[in-house]
DNA sequence: ATCTTAAACTGAACACTGTTTAGTACTTTT
DNA sequence: AAAAGTACTAAACAGTGTTCAGTTTAAGAT
């Protein structure tokens, strides 16, 4: 008899159910505008059976940085069909921004948002995430390897890249370039990234 | 008769000694974790007259805000004894890692958490603020006059590594660096330090 | 079909949060 | 001494995350 099969199942549609809830919140009010009893209502359970599902806010919005991720990857993927590895890690930088761009809560979530993940290492979002960095590490490998950048820490290069995205993007979101004049910052991004790039160039 | 104006001494005295209990508790507990009550039973006085003072708790973080700025411009201000502009850069870069890395709390407010300030642009956190670019832009301005860097566009040089920085800086700040070892994480932000000052040398 | 057991769910509460308001106590002015 | 004005607060409002005792529902056993 497959009862059990059937309630582990109803146990895990339950669980998607408030996540796919959580999710959509997310998306329209960010990250901490989204309270269990929102999640609750919006899904017609009272705000403790959420508390029989999952631990706690935390393992909502863990498993929310992890989808993130995914989504992430996702948006990068096409980039790695780039041969040159030059090329590919300039695409891969102008997707960063529109993705950041275009999905500002899931980036807030990703890089931004006090780290609600009491991180096991196991972590969905942790794995996409290294899968991430790790697309990056392997394309600088390849610039060196063709001889675009002179032999170095890989791992190093690629943080200091890294941070430099992060940076713009994270400092964008958080609204610090108000100082700027309107004609200032529009295309500050493009440009830096720009000057950014002839950094790497002169390697 | 003076009854007005120590009437308006004690509102002044009476607003320090919210901001500095403010001040304190945010320094150990951190942004989020002050509460309006918190203060109050600080100074020993009932909610409601912190609002006699201050419109909200914006208002309150604003003022923080603004003494953050000026404890980051104080502990900047000896690098521009130094002569070389270059060396300055590099100087104040070093400096911009250790004030982050000794004032976490005011590092946060100042440039990652959810601007809570409704920005006049009169305001000190601001200004103070645009005194430290203002001080990258101009030693851009001599490294470039001093042929140490090409002619360029020195705001947006000044963006970029400021965004590499803040980059850094926040992921430290914000956790995102777990996926490293212990071994990897030991010294990375020096490690790519270094590479990025490579990177400016080669202009 | 009834009884028992276990799982699913919820109402109400606890201890917080920022903020407002009505009312009290004290001080200054008339 | 009465009136006016200022300083202050208790209590409430609407919200938060979270817990727990108690109810409803479903399943298995007799």
């Amino acid at each position: 008899m497959g009862v059990k099969e059937r309630k582990e199942r109803d146990r895990v549609d339950m669980k998607e159910l408030i996540l796919n809830s959580a999710h959509q919140l997310f998306l329209s009010k960010g990250f901490d505008e989204v309270s269990i009893r929102n999640i609750a209502e919006a899904i017609e359970y009272s705000p403790a059976t959420i508390y029989l599902y999952f631990k706690d806010k935390n393992e909502i919005f863990h498993a929310l940085h992890g989808e993130a991720f995914k989504k992430f990857n996702e948006f990068l993927a096409p980039v790695f069909a780039i041969k040159d590895p030059f090329k590919r890690l300039v695409a891969m930088g102008e997707k960063y921004i529109e993705f950041t761009l275009a999905h500002p809560n899931y980036y807030t979530i990703m890089f931004i948002a006090e780290a609600p993940m009491q991180c096991e290492e196991t972590s969905e979002g942790w794995i996409e995430g290294e899968r991430a960095l790790g697309g990056l590490e392997s394309i600088i490998a390849e610039c060196i390897k063709e001889g675009q950048f002179k032999k170095q820490n890989i791992k190093v290069l690629a943080f200091t890249i890294w941070s430099y995205m992060h940076g713009m993007c994270s400092l964008t979101l958080r609204d610090r370039m108000k100082h700027y004049t309107e004609e200032e910052r529009e295309g500050m991004i493009e440009k830096s990234f720009k000057i950014f790039i002839q950094l790497l160039k002169n390697q």
